[in-house]
RNA sequence: GGGCAGGUGGCUCAGUUGGUUAGAGCGCCACGUUGACAUCGUGGAGGCCGUAGGUUCGAGUCCUAUCCUGCCCACCA
């Protein structure tokens, strides 16, 4: 039954990023992304955030895809039940607007069409696009199950957020009603709050002087949006401004519109700025819209959508909000009326969407009553309920919720949910139901018109968690795996997502909708810019483009190991060659092992648990061992802690610094010859490698399943092994190797220093103390590192004389001479060795100076100290040998 | 106006309960075709961890102030 994967026989020189495609399909058809349910365990569980049908994948999505698989395979791994629902965004007015760009190609306007034709076009490229974005997700190796792949608007979550509105809507959390709202002319459309991008952006404030009905008086006000003057239904003046004291309750005349406005005071004016008189616009801005509230002052729209100007407008009727500015400037100039104008930088919103300048203004919409919604997400944050990682962000998270506005949903497009409400002709009635009324409860009328509206795209997002696990139904899965476990997202869309997750999860489910939130951060390019795809060298950053160079797996570590948890990374292909270098690393590593094994690769199967070391074995043998288990532990505390990065690191640092520079090269000697231990060695590189691979398969997928099918392993794919075992360590063995490494860098950089050259073996005489007997077992190992004749190496417990005329290197505890006779050069090696002891000296006195001080011996914890103490001993005893052999050479 | 993050060798970044002589990759210098690997190996140069104070036996790590860079939020007329 099992089908086998997609490998050559043999391992082929390098690993072939080809064979990442096929090996990804064998996953997919063998069933490993499926999770397997058990009713005893807990499961793990990620909703994916949808990509928006809108176009290609981007590093963005690499990212979230690598981060999210990692934490999907990491749990596979340990043998949890585990879930990843994959699926994409209808991204409302982000789609329809590369649609009808599209349309204009062809000269068309969506109107031209009409809504029914206009929505085919969209569906089309939904279609598309869905596929393509499935097509290139497959490519970036996430281990989903495409079974549950849903869409915002397909059948099942339409009926979710039916069934959302229309609860909302009976609970009284959903409204009607005319009020200031962010209008971008451009999409045709109300916006929310978060939909407008504040820019700053240099422009003028305009004196502006309005008389009295007798022009006996006049009051002047400063502005930034001479048009809306059009609008104005009052001036507005501190109440304690002495200077307009007694032009409160007079009325003055708006300029150009045959209109009386009252001067009033209210004490949100501030006296300092501009004159201390503002126009009040109620219906073009937020202040004034709030002044006009307290004030019950006249709304007068003087816009129309297209952002003409509308009839009340008056002579400026039909021109475009900023040409009516220039020409009313002009006008007011012409009058004399125009006081002043200062340079002035101030904030402007745009449409997040097409960036065109936003207009508040007065419309009828539909909002969410946002507050009691809120709170309860608050609570759950506040109550740990929720985790937010890096944790700055529940901070920002707090702020955000406790000021929050009423949410308008109403967009004024084709594409995207429709708003479920009816309002009967006849009577008037509005009807919000579950299923298609027929006929109006009130009056029995069959003349119904629905609401014209759509609803904002995150609405259907936040339902996402549950709308995809089958909500409103109540189905074994929504029952089985919700809550989610982990959401993980950029950090930009805390507010857009997360947090509308959070309340309508908690609202709707009564159950926080996940207990983990991950934020990470953006991806720029080498420069440290926001990736666009107007840059000309944007291909360069196309993840797609990277994994043809390069591959998946060195794209997906160097995004997992390039940055820390919600802060922005720069990304060079540098970066991703790097790291296709360390798969390349690992991969002739496991050509090494391999081919040291002998024919039947049964015999090294690793061991179901850990493989301990015991006294028996090689000193290598326990230290890699060691090592290894160190490394485990530690890779899976940081992964549990969120500290990816730092795993990955981890990995690298091991496997490259410590098993292949070292172990691999430490194992070659026992298989020249055959010699004793060489079997051990053999399970050993195996042990370790394959536990290797199962430890780095979240990070590096493709590379790591195809090698651990060819070395000796356990089960049927590495996909759904298990995760390696914490083992036992062996200090004495770490403690001795590592001394020994510092014996074969000393004699290394000795020959580096003294040009001698590479392929030479030297003589080498070397005093080991009590570790005579591990030094003379390791002899083998230490020629071949260190590049020693064996015919002129002695190995003793001490000296009674040192040799003259040899380098002499004191370290890791031993006492080396190398008696390059021919190569010393007797001033070299006096200078050498007076800057050693002058170093020496520098950290003896350090240390001296700390254990002198009597706070430090009794405040600091015992082993500090020892650590200290030991220095001392060690260092005075490497610079007393050091001056010996100063006095000898002179 | 409020808040947050970053400032560590030439470049990009690690350094998460304060404790060896601060690390890595890339780049740089010297040497190297030993049968896992030149997508490599060996050795090396290069940093008073933005600045100034403080807490502590001990600070890249904690506190205060300050400068620079970036970001977020806010009804700046």
């Amino acid at each position: 039954m099992t089908q086998k994967p997609p490998l050559p026989e043999e391992m082929k020189r390098t690993f072939d990023v080809k064979l990442e495609n096929p090996i990804y399909d064998w996953w997919e058809e063998q069933g490993y992304f499926k999770p397997q349910k058990d009713p005893d365990k807990e499961p793990f569980v990620i909703a994916m955030p949808p990509p928006n049908v809108t176009g290609a994948l981007h590093l963005g999505h690499a990212i979230v895809s690598s981060i999210q698989d990692c934490l999907i395979r990491y749990h596979r791994l340990l043998g949890d039940p585990t879930l990843w629902i994959p699926g994409t965004d209808h991204a409302g007015i982000a789609t329809q607007n590369v649609v009808e760009r599209e349309l204009e190609k062809e000269g068309l306007s969506r109107h031209d069409l009409g809504r029914e034709k206009f929505l085919e076009r969209v569906w089309e490229w939904k279609d598309t696009y869905q596929n393509r974005i499935t097509e290139q997700h497959r490519r970036l190796g996430v281990s989903c199950d495409w079974d549950r792949e849903r869409f915002t608007m397909d059948e099942g979550l339409s009926k979710a957020v039916r069934e959302a509105f229309v609860r909302l809507y009976e609970e009284g959390l959903i409204y009607r009603g005319a009020y200031l709202i962010n209008w971008c002319p451009r999409c045709s459309s109300a916006i929310s709050d978060l939909e407008v991008e504040h820019k700053e952006e240099p422009s003028h404030l305009w004196h502006v002087r309005y008389w009295t009905e007798d022009h006996e008086r006049s009051i002047i006000v400063a502005t930034t949006r001479p048009e809306t003057i059009l609008g104005d239904t009052a001036v507005a003046v501190n109440p304690g401004d002495g200077r307009y004291a007694d032009m409160v309750g007079m009325e003055v005349r708006v300029p150009f519109v045959d209109r009386l406005i009252p001067v009033i005071a209210d004490e949100g004016v501030d006296m300092e700025f501009g004159t201390g008189a503002v126009k009040v616009t109620p219906a073009h801005d937020p202040t004034d819209y709030a002044m006009g509230k307290r004030h019950d002052l006249e709304f007068i729209d003087v816009m129309n959508d297209d952002m003409t100007m509308s009839e009340a407008a008056g002579p400026y009727e039909g021109q475009d909000r900023f040409v009516c500015r220039e020409n009313l400037i002009e006008d007011l100039r012409e009058m004399g009326d125009l006081v002043k104008v200062e340079e002035y930088s101030h904030s402007v919103g745009h449409c997040q969407r097409c960036g065109t300048i936003v207009e508040p203004r007065i419309s009828t919409q539909w909002f969410v009553k946002i507050k009691p919604l809120a709170e309860p997400a608050l609570e759950a944050v506040r109550e740990g309920r929720i985790g937010i990682i890096p944790e700055r962000f529940t901070k920002v998270y707090y702020n955000w919720m406790e000021d929050i506005r009423d949410w308008c949903i109403s967009r004024q497009l084709w594409w995207g949910h429709r708003i479920p409400v009816w309002y009967c002709e006849e009577c008037g009635a509005e009807i919000c139901v579950r299923e298609d009324p027929t006929a109006c409860p009130e009056c029995g009328s069959e003349t119904l018109q629905q609401e014209e509206d759509v609803l904002d795209t995150w609405f259907s997002s936040g339902l996402w968690p549950f709308s995809t696990l089958g909500w409103p139904e109540e189905t074994e899965d929504l029952d089985y795996f919700y809550p989610t476990s982990v959401m993980e997202t950029a950090y930009d869309i805390l507010f857009f997502w997360v947090a509308r997750m959070i309340m309508m999860g908690i609202h709707f489910t009564d159950e926080e909708p996940f207990h983990t939130v991950y934020l990470h951060g953006l991806v720029r390019n080498e420069d440290g810019e926001k990736i666009s795809k107007s840059m000309p060298d944007a291909w360069r950053y196309d993840p797609l483009h990277m994994i043809d160079e390069y591959g998946q797996d060195p794209l997906r570590f160097t995004l997992l190991t390039g940055s820390t948890p919600g802060n922005d990374m720069r990304l060079s292909p540098d970066r991703v060659e790097a790291n296709r270098n360390f798969g390349n690393k690992i991969w002739q590593a496991a050509r090494y092992v391999l081919g040291n094994l002998d024919e039947d690769l049964k015999d090294y199967v690793p061991p179901t648990g850990a493989l301990n070391p015991t006294t028996d074995m090689d000193m290598a043998d326990r230290w890699i061992i060691s090592r290894y288990h160190r490394l485990v532990a530690e890779v899976t505390r940081l992964i549990e802690a969120y500290q990816l990065g730092e795993a990955g690191r981890q990995m690298y640092d091991f496997i490259w610094s410590e098993y292949c520079d070292w172990y691999i090269e430490m194992t070659k000697v026992r298989f020249w010859d055959e010699q004793e231990g060489a079997d051990q060695a053999r399970s050993v590189l195996v042990y370790v490698l394959e536990g290797c691979m199962r430890l780095l398969h979240p990070y590096m997928p493709f590379v790591t399943e195809a090698i651990w099918q060819y070395l000796p392993h356990r089960g049927e794919a590495l996909i759904k092994a298990s995760w390696p075992e914490e083992g036992e360590r062996d200090p004495q063995a770490e403690e001795k190797v590592e001394g020994f490494m510092e014996l074969v860098r000393g004699i290394r950089n000795a020959r580096s220093e003294y040009h001698v050259e590479h392929g030479r073996r030297i003589a080498a005489i070397i005093a080991a103390g009590e570790e005579a007997p591990f030094l003379r077992e390791q002899q083998g190992v230490l020629e071949a590192l260190a590049r020693i004749d064996g015919e002129q190496l002695e190995i003793r417990e001490s000296l009674a004389e040192a040799p003259e005329r040899a380098l002499a290197l004191m370290l890791g505890g031993y006492e080396c001479y190398l008696p390059l006779e021919a190569l010393v050069d007797l001033e070299q090696e006096t200078a050498r060795i007076r800057s050693e002891i002058e170093e020496l000296d520098e950290e003896i006195a350090r240390a001296r100076d700390l254990l002198a001080n009597e706070d430090f011996v009794t405040k600091a914890p015992e082993d500090v100290v020892q650590n200290e103490r030991d220095k001392v001993e060690d260092y005075t005893e490497r610079q007393n040998m050091l001056l010996e052999r100063l006095e000898t050479l002179q």
